[in-house]
DNA sequence: CTTACATTTAACCAAACAGTTAATTAACTA
DNA sequence: TAGTTAATTAACTGTTTGGTTAAATGTAAG
């Protein structure tokens, strides 16, 4: 078992994962309207495994409603994530002599 | 070849690797000093691996120094990534009423 | 009760991943 | 030149990942 940091970001780290969660953050919609787009590239199967890649993150949770399964984005892992990240923000955000001074200044 | 943005979530998506960016955030280093922290649960070449997935997804970039080889963090696909994590903002920060009226606001 | 539809499970496979130990390369040092 | 240190490469292994096809499940509709 993985700790969730890494499990949000493994499930992250696919492009049908992340057009899945695309679609999803445009409204609910249940299994098949999801794998519609991708149904040239690949099976039914697939995506679901997809999906319970993203379910075991905890960024898609499924419902019922008769033989259908709507999902729904769950946005609360990404908010780790992107806290995890904001560290490093002064490594992309600071021009390079800014963030020497920076640095410098940290070792004081 | 996968994506940049599949690359630099797999590379965040191991708790070894984030901690070997981690210590760099805290300043340059070389290989072994990277390595000490670990070397009770991994062997040298594992570190050298992870490094290898760290500069692949361009986080990290090595230089000479006579045999050391000193790594220096690059917060670049960091940037990217944050930016693609931001369009899902609104599904951690806004309250479930707030989100649900947001929805329904934009299907108009 | 049978059929159709939506989805999942099972069984399998190839490729990638994360580690190992042993050997190799490259540079400095005595 | 011989030895030491830093790091990488090679060869191997077990596990995980991402896909497949075929079969099974569950629900609704005739």
């Amino acid at each position: 078992m993985q700790d969730s940091l890494s499990q949000t970001f493994s499930a992250l780290a696919d492009p049908t994962r992340r057009a899945l969660l695309a679609r999803l953050s445009r409204g609910d919609a249940n299994v098949s309207d999801l794998a519609k787009p991708f149904m040239k590239d690949m099976s039914l199967p697939a995506i679901t495994k997809h999906l319970k890649v993203l379910e075991k993150a905890g960024l898609v949770t499924k419902s019922k409603d008769a033989q259908w399964r709507p999902c729904k984005l769950n946005g609360a892992p990404l908010k780790d994530a992107v806290n995890w990240m904001e560290h490093y923000r002064v490594f992309w955000e600071e021009s390079f002599d800014r963030l020497e001074i920076y640095l410098k200044g940290k070792k004081r």
